[in-house]
DNA sequence: TTCGCTCGTGAATACGTATGCATCTCATGA
DNA sequence: TCATGAGATGCATACGTATTCACGAGCGAA
């Protein structure tokens, strides 16, 4: 069924061997066996079995990338960069997606069948770090790590993004301000809230528990924590969210509410999907370049497989830029 | 450093082959072995090795999913269900999104590291299905076809959904009807809009190429169609789009526009993605369940790999539903 | 002429698992 | 008591590639 470099041998009157060391240009074959080779393996159309390669080198040159959910917009806009980045390095991607059972994700880890693993949605609370490092397996965060030291991550200045945007609000006259934050158990959701809450406090600003929504980074966080915060007794003017997805939800829920945005109300995002940009959302956001975030983690990690690397962690951080663009006005 | 059955075996004091069945439960071995066995591999924290089974089982339970552009949102939609699907089928998914060169697909597809293929956005014109075909690698299509006889393939009944939409529009007393249908060389852009054309035609309504426009199934699509249907003489009461992604592409256009959707356009979308139903656009569309079109062509792939298919091809069709929301209006 | 060297190639083997076949043990029945 | 057979396990090997080592040819220098 399979051809092997066995019929390609045979077909060459060379031994398998040969055939191995000519096809991948080994300098030690003649150029004229070499081109024998080649012709041979031309018409016979092998290609060289992953399975046997993989057993002999030790190495499988695939990446595993762990991912919650991928019909969060979000995540295909960094898994893409993320497989042609490791594309380019020659590395194949295999994509986990599991938000069942932790061990099954485990298992299927560690059956040597990748060499290393990108934690896309990593939470601060789990186990998973812990048991790639003991087995050895090499792995690197992207966008969301554990804030521990040692780490080995690709990240976002959320905490400047947050400063960036409390600052906007306040110097717009904002003062009843909300927030609708990602998951406390993640660290772009606790950086973002804190880096905002910091900045409001040096301007004097409060940020009362009533007026914060905490919950996954997802459209129906958005959309089900606008009407809450309405509710409150002095509705807020302005609402930082966890990211643009979320803000989409609350631009949604506003839109069913009655609520004008921005004269009623302010809304901004995080992230600068390409989503924000659409005419019926024009998202004032936070931007940082989402395409380099993938790429350098993808850098980093097979860095990480070639054990070329800092032995007490590095964690690379993008800039974040203020976008002004139609969903944000002074407060009235 | 990695585990094998050896060690397992040299720690409960079984030869290596007793190893590897007490861990499948072959029935051959005693409950007792069984167990001390299983103990003794857990101690070790052993996990057998993908690359040994498959090189001696010739079975990589492990499927490769070809896509174009993971950033549309059509995607993620098809994607993460097919591989929920193949994960409760014991199968692992490979992403492979290529826009490059078909070779390097090939390249990757025919090294014997997955079982099967699904080709989820496979277009008329192209050699892949050849070349699968004669390598033996087993492959189905999802969402799109070549229309040729023996294909393996989970579709939408695209000719049924696109009569809907006329029928619809003819009903509402449209006449200056407009098209942005997919690409050509798409068995989804030809479908939909043969039935639409034809429906259109039973009720004597004409569709002149000039108020038709033909491209990627892009929001760019969509956003660009716009101005240029706009500009023809006759400017059109309705326009039906090749996908729901094409028409938000359109919905936003009219946004810019200052396009009064649906009071001086009809816009109809195909998919019900559930972006369709957001409040910023509460697009009237065509619906088919997406989620079984992509556990359909999960298992369908499954059964032919298992080789209990039907060999003359099997083609399983999902029908398509219509869903009126607030982007149509009866003409003017 | 012979030693030693380089260059090119082949033989042998490792990698980790699964499986066909042989072997061994023990119980059963004639 | 011994043949028979079932049940349990080990031995040998296959899978396809890469790599280490050995080998032979050819050549230049002494």
């Amino acid at each position: 069924m399979g051809i092997t470099s066995h019929d390609v041998a045979r077909l060459a009157g060379v031994s398998q061997p040969t055939v191995s060391r000519a096809l991948r240009d080994d300098p030690r074959v003649s150029q004229a066996t070499r081109e024998k080779v080649k012709r041979a393996a031309q018409a016979l159309n092998y290609v060289p079995s992953e399975a046997g390669r993989t057993l002999s080198t030790r190495a499988t040159r695939r990446v595993g990338v762990i991912v919650t959910d991928l019909t969060n917009p979000f995540y295909p806009h960094v898994i893409a960069p993320l497989h042609d980045e490791l594309s380019s390095l020659g590395y194949r991607m295999m994509l986990i997606t599991e938000r069942s059972d932790e061990a099954v994700a485990e298992e299927k880890l560690l059956d040597q069948s990748m060499d290393g693993v990108v934690l896309a949605t990593a939470t601060t609370d789990s186990r998973l770090p812990a048991q790639l490092e003991r087995r050895g397996m090499p792995y690197v965060f992207l966008n969301r790590d554990t804030g521990r030291a040692g780490d080995f991550a690709s990240v976002v200045d959320n905490e400047g993004g947050g400063r960036l945007v409390a600052r906007e609000l306040v110097a717009l006259g904002h003062r009843r301000i909300a927030g609708v934050f990602g998951a406390a158990n993640t660290t772009t959701g606790r950086e973002r809230e804190l880096g905002f809450r910091l900045a409001l406090a040096e301007a004097g600003v409060g940020l009362p528990e009533s007026r914060v929504v905490r919950g996954a980074f997802e459209y129906d966080t958005g959309y089900r924590a606008l009407p809450a915060l309405l509710e409150a007794d002095e509705a807020p003017t302005a609402v930082f969210c966890g990211n643009d997805v979320v803000a989409i939800g609350v631009l949604n829920a506003a839109l069913a509410a009655g609520v004008k945005v921005p004269d009623d109300l302010t809304v901004i995002g995080f992230d600068d999907l390409p989503m924000a940009s659409w005419e019926v959302f024009r998202l004032t956001t936070v931007r940082h370049d989402l395409r380099e975030l993938s790429r350098q983690a993808a850098r980093l990690l097979v860095r990480r497989i070639a054990k070329d690397v800092d032995p007490a962690g590095e964690r690379l951080v993008l800039p974040t830029e203020f976008v002004p663009r139609a969903t944000h006005a002074r407060a009235r």
